[in-house]
DNA sequence: TTTTGTGAAGTTTTTCACAGCG
DNA sequence: CGCTGTGAAAAACTTCACAAAA
């Protein structure tokens, strides 16, 4: 597998969005110029990123939108279902799962995890929701693969640590605000809406 | 002001947060070492970062926790209180202003716009909602500066267009999984939990 | 003629390595 | 001696500019 940089897998994933909707718009052809201004991205970074899966423009013409999102959605797209479950089913945690995201052949979200009595035992969002403590064994059993943390930052750390040590763990996505860390070869990708919002004021600051 | 670059800038709202955390353990002195180590970052990258803004750290030493701290909330910390406004009151949207984030002194949400009859007109978390044909009005005669905005991805650019033309929004904070245009002057901070998936997705895929 | 694909140039960001100071 | 602060080097990423193809 080529080796694609980090900016660029973010664009692709643009680029995929944006010719869904071109596709349902009933537009045929689009140019690298046209895709930029639709998202903001200068024509040339377009054309770079595209060029490393081969090409697959027509010069003078564009690239052609079905086949363009095909070729997008192969690059990509996921080899099988991957099962995750969600530490911390809090409103933030039982909104994002229920989430047109999760809503995708890629994920199953097998289990919930919190240490609220209300919640544990019950179904939330179809769910079944387990106690903290049985977190361990169940990531084992379901063979969990990711997980999402949504839990407070002062439980963020220590539930990344148990989780890990089920041995099932390949990548995490995290909605806790603080920085987790964890040992080689599981992935952390993290949604800090506090640090966005930081700097949105920064910049709004000093402008 | 100095300028800053914007990695820079996400990394210090990091080491805010840990410095408060370090506080309050009752820890007097830091070096970069344990501040990178802590946040997954290169001592070298935690000095340069700091030595933007002058030098305050003590060599053979480390940098006082307490100093620093306050050091760095100048540095991000907001001159006054923006008033905020929430595009789409759905679970998500409610969710994030409900969090802990916008409990702060630096935010003020002054209202909510939906277009579903259950919402408009009632109080929820406490915020006005409003239909969002007044918005434009409300916009203005709130003085709202900064938009959140947590619809789906078709409405988001309408909402954005129309946010805009009331002349107050100078910065937009996006929850909605596609990207928005707005003219020079109005800055997006996106929070894309597709696409931070989709490229956790990738990674796993290719390791 | 139009628009892609791509080396080369440019810019930004990170890392190194060591002087400098407590 | 230990750890910061910082130029200089390296790496990563973006933009340019133009040859090549439809």
């Amino acid at each position: 597998m080529i080796k694609v940089a980090e900016p660029t897998v973010e664009r692709l994933v643009q680029y995929h969005r944006l010719l869904g909707r071109l596709q349902d718009e009933g537009q045929r052809v689009v140019s690298s110029q046209q895709v930029g201004d639709l998202l903001g991205i200068k024509a040339s970074q377009v054309r770079k990123d595209l060029s490393y899966f081969g090409e697959i423009g027509k010069r003078g013409v564009g690239y052609h939108v079905g086949r363009l999102y095909e070729h997008v959605l192969r690059i990509l797209g996921s080899p099988k279902t991957w099962r995750v479950a969600l530490v911390g089913a809090g409103n933030l945690g039982v909104a994002l799962i229920g989430h047109s995201v999760f809503k995708n052949q890629s994920f199953c979200v097998e289990a919930l995890f919190d240490i609220d009595p209300k919640k544990v035992g019950r179904e939330i969002a179809g769910v079944r929701c387990w106690h903290f403590d049985e977190m361990i064994d169940q990531l084992k059993e379901r063979e969990i693969e990711i997980l999402v943390l949504a839990v407070p930052a002062s439980a963020a750390q220590l539930c990344v640590d148990k989780a890990v040590s089920s041995g099932g763990i390949k990548g995490i996505l995290s909605f806790s605000p603080t920085t987790v860390i964890t040992p080689k070869g599981v992935l952390v990708y993290s949604v800090d809406v506090f640090a966005e919002l930081e700097k949105l004021l920064f910049y709004l600051k000093t402008e």
